[in-house]
DNA sequence: TGAATTGTTATCGT
DNA sequence: AACGATAACAATTC
C-alpha cells in the first residue's frame, strides 16, 4: 500500500535510471486507468525525453522535455519497475503489467497493478492536476502554527482529517495510526480540541515517522510492496492483539471511517468530555 | 468464499 | 449552504 515513504523509495530509485531516457512508445493493457485517454497519452508521450522524476504526495511525477508532465499513482497495489533489455527472468516476475512503456535504451518501464486501481495521467498544466491536493507534511510550509490552524478551523476526527489528501497530501493508513500513537493522540480525537502542545508533538511525529520510513525503504507487509523495513519499526499498525512498546498493554484494533485503526488504548485515551 | 485493502466521489444529514 | 460523516466503487488476493 504505497504511502509517501514509499512513493518516496521509487521516485529516488528510479530519478537516476529514467533521467535522460527518451520514450518510445507506450502501451496500455488496461486503458481505463488513464487520462485522458491511452491514446492521447501514447501521442503526447512518445518521443519526449523524461529530465526528471519528482514526488507530489502519493504521486510520482516525471517531468518531459515538453514542460508537458506524465504523472503515476500507484493507489493500492501499483509498482514501477525498470527491466533491464531481455530481461525477461525479472518481466515474468511482475504478473499483472497494466502498462508498458519501452525507452531508448533498450530497457522497458513496466507500470504492474493487480487492482487496477492505479492511475496514469498526462497533463500540460502540473499545477491545475494537482491543484485538490494539500500541504507536503516534509515541506518548509508545513509547521506546528499552519496545523494547529488546520486543526482548529474545522471540526473533524483526526484520523479522517489526516487522511483526507486535500488537508495533508501524502499520509495514508499506516503513517497516520503510527504518528497518532507517537503524538499520544486518540484517532476520534475532535480537531477543534488538540491543544498547542499536542499540535506540535502530532507535527514532529508525522515528521519523524516519514522519515524514519523514508530511510528504510517504506514499509513492506506483503508481495504489493517489497524491499522495506519499516515494518519491523511499527509501534501500532498490524499490532493488534501485541503488547504496547511503551506501556505493555495490548493494542487494540477499531473501524474508523471504514479503515482498520490500530491504537494503544492506554497511551491514546480518547478526551471528548467539554472543557 | 468473503473479508480486507485505498483514494475519490456521490450522497445524506445537520 | 457549507461542512462533516457515510457509503459505494474500482478489482484482486488469500
Amino acid at each position: 500500500m504505497p504511502e509517501l515513504p514509499e512513493v518516496e523509495s521509487v521516485v529516488r530509485r528510479l530519478a537516476p535510471l529514467l533521467r535522460g531516457r527518451r520514450i518510445g512508445a507506450f502501451e496500455s493493457l488496461w486503458p481505463r486507468q488513464c487520462t485522458p485517454s491511452a491514446p492521447a497519452i501514447r501521442r503526447a508521450i512518445v518521443g519526449r525525453r523524461v529530465e526528471g522524476v519528482t514526488r507530489r504526495a502519493k504521486f510520482v511525477v516525471m517531468a518531459l522535455d515538453d514542460r508537458s508532465w506524465l504523472l503515476v499513482h500507484l493507489r493500492m497495489s501499483g509498482r514501477l519497475e525498470l527491466a533491464a533489455h531481455g530481461d525477461a527472468e525479472f518481466s515474468a516476475q511482475l504478473r499483472h503489467v497494466r502498462a508498458r512503456f519501452p525507452l531508448d535504451d533498450g530497457s522497458t518501464l513496466l507500470f504492474d497493478d493487480a487492482r487496477k486501481f492505479g492511475r496514469i495521467a498526462h497533463t500540460r498544466d502540473l499545477v491545475a492536476a494537482t491543484r485538490h491536493l494539500g500541504i507536503e507534511p516534509l515541506g518548509d510550509e508545513f509547521t506546528i502554527d499552519w496545523l494547529l490552524r488546520g486543526l482548529r478551523d474545522r471540526s473533524r476526527q483526526l484520523k479522517p482529517l489526516l487522511l483526507d489528501q486535500a488537508f495533508v497530501a501524502g499520509l495514508g493508513n499506516i503513517y497516520v495510526d503510527e504518528s497518532l500513537h507517537r503524538a499520544r493522540l486518540h484517532p476520534l480525537t475532535p480537531s477543534d480540541r488538540v491543544r498547542r502542545e499536542q499540535a506540535a508533538a502530532l507535527h514532529a511525529s508525522i515528521r519523524a515517522v516519514l522519515s524514519a520510513a523514508i530511510e528504510r525503504n517504506g514499509t513492506s507487509f506483503d508481495w504489493i510492496y517489497p524491499d522495506g523495513q519499516m515494518q519491523d519499526h511499527l509501534l501500532v499498525y498490524g499490532r493488534a492483539g501485541e503488547a504496547c512498546k511503551t506501556c505493555r498493554t495490548a493494542i487494540v484494533a477499531l473501524r474508523i471511517g471504514q479503515r482498520g485503526t490500530h491504537v494503544c488504548p492506554e497511551c491514546q485515551r480518547l478526551h471528548t468530555g467539554k472543557k
